[in-house]
Parts: C-alpha cells; sequence; structure tokens
DNA sequence: ATGCCTATTGCAACGCATTGCAATAAGAGG
DNA sequence: CCTCTTATTGCAATGCGTTGCAATAGGCAT
C-alpha cells in the first residue's frame, strides 16, 4: 500500500469501476482487494487461502462473500481462477501471459510453465482442430523429465 | 452381465485379483464392480454419479466407500479418475490409449480429444523440456474453434 | 438530507470428497 | 469348524465450494 494509505493500481480505482458497471463498493469487498493487493503480481493462491487471510484482516468475513468477490473481479480481468493437481481451486493475481502449471504424479513436484512450453502446446491443439487452450486454467499432469527416465513404464495416477 | 450371471472380464476375476495381493472380496465393492460394468468400456462417469448407481443396487451404500473401492481399482489399472472442468472427480472405466477431453468455456461443450490431438501436445511437452502428460488427469479447457472464430480477443473464464 | 431501487451480504443448507477411528468381517491357517 | 490377523466398513467430522433467500445497505435522484 502507499504512504498516503491508497492501494497502487490496479486496485485503487476498484471502487470507481465497479460503480461504472452498476456494482457497488462494500466494506468487504475492500478488505478482499486489500487482501489481493499484498500478493504478489502473478502469484497464485488458493481460493480458501485468500478466504483465511480475508479472515485474518476482519474476523468477520464469511466464505461466501469473498468466493462471490473473486468471481466480481474475474470478470474485471484482475484475477483468473484455475484448478490444481487435485482439482481445487486456485486463484492468479495479475495474471500476465500465458501462465499455467505442470505437476508431477511420480515427485510432486509442480512448476510454472515456461513460455516456451505454453507457446509448444498452444500451437500444437491450434494446429490441431483449432482449439484455444487456455493453459492457465487447469494444472497440467504427467511426469517430470526426471521422473519419466528413473520409470519409464510404470502405471500412475 | 452373461447369462450365467457373472460379469464380462475383466470384471469377473477381480475377487481373485484382489485376493491375490492380500485385499479382500466384499458385497460392497461387488455392488461397485457391477456398476462399472454396466458402463460402456472407455466411457467416463463422475464420482457422484457412480455413488448414486451404487445406492440404486444397494441403499445402504455409502460414499466413502465407493471412493476407497474406487482407490483400488484404480491400483488395479481398471479406472483412471481425472477431473473435468469444474475441478470434479470422474472416472474413465477400462482407459484406453490416451483418453482426453477439452471443454470450450465459451460454448460449455466437451468433446474428446482425438489422438491426432493428443500426440500434438504430448509431443510438444516432450520437446520443450521432457515433461510427459497424462493428457487424461485434467480436461483443458479454452475454446474451440468455432468460438475463437467469432469472439477473437474477448476476456473469458 | 431523504427515499427508493436493487446489488450485496450473512446465514443456513447442500453437494462433493477426504480422513480418523472403533467395530466388523474376510479369509488363511490350523 | 474355529481362531486369529488385519483389511474393510460405517460413521461422524472436516474442508472446500455453491446456492437460495430474507435482511441490509450502497448510491443515484430528488
Amino acid at each position: 500500500m502507499n504512504i498516503d494509505g491508497s492501494l497502487p493500481e490496479p486496485w485503487g480505482s476498484i471502487g470507481d469501476r465497479l460503480r461504472g458497471r452498476g456494482l457497488r463498493w462494500t466494506p468487504q469487498r475492500e478488505t478482499v482487494i486489500a487482501v489481493l493487493a499484498d500478493t504478489v503480481p502473478g502469484d497464485h493462491v488458493t481460493a480458501a487461502e485468500l478466504v483465511e487471510r480475508c479472515r485474518a484482516r476482519d474476523g468477520r468475513t464469511v466464505p461466501s462473500t469473498v468466493y462471490r468477490t473473486l468471481d466480481v473481479l474475474e470478470d474485471l480481468g484482475l484475477v483468473r481462477h484455475g484448478h490444481g493437481a487435485d482439482g481445487r481451486e486456485e486463484y492468479h493475481v495479475l495474471p500476465a501471459g500465458e501462465h499455467g502449471h505442470l505437476h508431477c504424479s511420480s515427485c510432486s513436484a509442480t512448476w510454472e510453465i515456461t513460455p516456451r512450453q505454453a507457446e509448444a502446446v498452444v500451437t500444437a491443439l491450434k494446429g490441431a482442430g483449432g482449439f484455444e487452450i487456455d493453459i492457465g486454467h487447469v494444472t497440467l499432469v504427467g511426469r517430470c523429465a526426471d521422473c519419466a527416465r528413473d520409470a519409464p513404464a510404470s502405471v500412475r495416477r
């Protein structure tokens, strides 16, 4: 937050953007925005984690309000939700560019997808039927190069 | 099921396979197997749907037992679980080959991934870092060729 | 400052999925 | 057929996420 107590953009102007759409600026939404403004841009957090952080700022925070606020912010393009390897929700704050994840079901590690990998996958699907994948929406599961080398043919989940 | 009341393979021999591993053949598992044997091989069903079908056969069926049985069957390779576009669990019965799904967030349709698309994605990731994707584990979300043509640049979720 | 319209909230209930634990029952061995 | 080991079950509780509804409260217009 800035020295005068205001939030850095784009968070500071959200009140106006909401009102401009006939929506409202409420204390509950202010709490969610404050939490989001505290996260590293491009970072990702689970929905449950965001609820928890809101409760830390305001003990009266109720989950459904947070989830609904996140929906609204998603419409404004300020966050994007996706699903982790286990299907749970996670939010990308201020998403920029192709941002996604790979999860190795063998060693349980998760990585960011590199621009090169994203490009490769997007192009592959685009070329084979024209599907435009939103690579950030789901975590791609499989085995990393290391694990694949160690146990080439075993069955996994 | 066969005319003598037995189940077609591989379902009929599951009791033996379980016992061979030191596991047990129980009435509850029999119910789950009967339900699975009734589904089209290669088909996919949500976990909740399977629980429901089990309840139809045996009203005393309890969810946790079904989920645990599915875990065991997954170890045997008879089913594979994945996550739909909304993150919910879905099971592929008797999975064969690369089997996955694409979901269009614009028109909400879902398709099977074609062998050609699967091949393209697998190869793309393999080539860009060596990651071996399990393409059946998650439903890939994005926009189908038709929707992409209609609204090329809009923001979606 | 007041009133009105309706977006938003809080609550309660529901659905899906998982987990710990004590009681039950497979099934192998004698 | 009986015993013993322990895999499995059922239950209850927990966590995540969504939804319907009545009450509340933004905020625009007067």
